[in-house]
DNA sequence: CCTGCGCTTTGACGCAGATCAACCTGGCCG
DNA sequence: CGGCCAGGTTGATCTGCGTCAAAGCGCAGG
């Protein structure tokens, strides 16, 4: 997995994903180069912390492979999932010096980074770039508030069958693994990091995932490895008007 | 109220709203002029919708005075409130063309809006302007994802202390009511609509503010107008770890 | 002044999901 | 091969909040 990051360090960043290779896909030749001098690789093995809430963060960038997830914890150690990080999505604010969350990776990790002063520099002389993040910020508030009503109105099944649409839209999109209504992927996150996401406890997440596979929703292979077999009866579960929003 | 507006008209923006203003702080001339072309203002009355989810939105703007809700509503009429804007909060998404949500006039209500389409080019052309847009957005995902941590893991008391903090700072904040740590001001909000807020029904809204007023968190004249006599206190109730975060 | 109507409060009761506890399951390592 | 242990399931019981119902409060309009 980690020899992968060499196709990396190519100056058009051709073998960047998605949403980061957008941030300079308007750039020309100079900006690229400049982009080139302040980018890094780092890696984090699975349970690995990236970052602390409230510490100095000195880069942006996005995932290349692997998963991580945003998290917020009170005193008394309960634990919110405010966002979760797939191949191809941003980290960072450029403009801010902390961090707001904990970021923690759940699976091996490897992220493309932009030490954050130059990059900041780059962004005041390049407006498109501060345009291209306004989209990608705007799309992050769209999702936390498509998340806030999964959160405050809808039923743990509900939640369940949300949290699975999103993850089965993601890898669907991705690696176009879905077939007509078919949708086939692997559960990035443990019973207790999917509680966290939907705040639930674990047994509740466990109980839930069971009576969906009763009822036929889903199908499973192992603990993990999910099978769709009609989406939009999911979403029918998860409540929404016909395919509308859920975007991570 | 209404003739309020007309000191707005001004081509330095210099009675606008704080954030409305700190979008063109760094204009010049010209483009304040070209701003003053495209800007308008509109009204309200209490409880009607500015806009509805999915519509065409031409404009962006900000909030001159009244307060006005982001809400999303599922089909069997479960709604859950995704935004409070108070006087200052920006509302729009430039570069989108739907709304995402329904907005709603929760009083009387005064806007003051540029048109979508001339100031989208001018955000091309005037790097500071997406910028400072991208500051805003942070902003409110920070306040989005805060908010997941009230809705996904706090109880009903802390939710309802939660909110009261959020207002109280905010109008702490901008018309420095606050004395030490003494807070007074008026709820602007339906005990209905804080149960949208926060994900509670508004008997449970009701039974919990009873409940903060016995216990002596807070005091209140009448339904709406409150006195928190001790701010910290508050916060502890809301499981806040000492005045972090909780901006709107 | 009474009446009606939003908004709010209060009470009685039920249930979805939390809590506590026991057990299972599969992969890793000695 | 066997023991261990993180992750997962399942069951019994408890409880915070939702639901349903009734009544209070203040204000605008006749």
């Amino acid at each position: 997995m980690l020899q992968d990051t060499l196709s990396f360090a190519t100056p058009d960043c051709s073998g960047c994903p998605i949403r980061h290779r957008a941030v300079c896909a308007r750039c020309d030749g100079d900006e690229l180069a400049r982009l080139e001098e302040i980018k890094y690789y780092r890696s984090f093995e699975a349970g690995q912390t990236v970052i602390w809430s409230g510490d100095r963060m000195d880069f942006v960038g996005s995932v290349v492979s692997g998963i991580a997830t945003l998290t917020q914890t009170m005193e008394d150690g309960r634990t919110q999932m405010v966002g979760l990080l797939l191949p191809s999505d941003f980290v960072g604010r450029p403009g801010r010096d902390g961090a707001a969350y904990d970021v923690v990776a759940t699976s091996d990790l490897v992220m493309c980074c932009f030490r954050k002063k130059p990059f900041e520099q780059m962004m005041e002389t390049t407006p498109h770039i501060a345009q291209r993040l306004l989209q990608m910020t705007l799309d992050e508030l769209d999702a936390a508030r498509e998340w806030m009503l999964v959160l405050g109105r809808k039923t743990a099944r509900e939640k369940i069958a949300s949290l699975l649409a999103i993850i089965g839209r993601r890898n669907a999109s991705i690696q176009s693994v879905s077939v007509a209504d078919r949708v086939v992927f692997d559960l990035p996150l443990t019973r207790e990091a999917m509680a966290d996401y939907l705040g639930l406890t674990l047994e509740t997440v466990s109980r839930q995932v069971s009576a969906l596979k009763k009822d036929g929703v889903i199908e499973l292979q192992g603990k993990r490895h999910v099978t769709v077999p009609d989406f939009s009866r999911l979403l029918e579960e998860a409540g929404d008007d016909q395919d509308g929003g859920l975007l991570v």
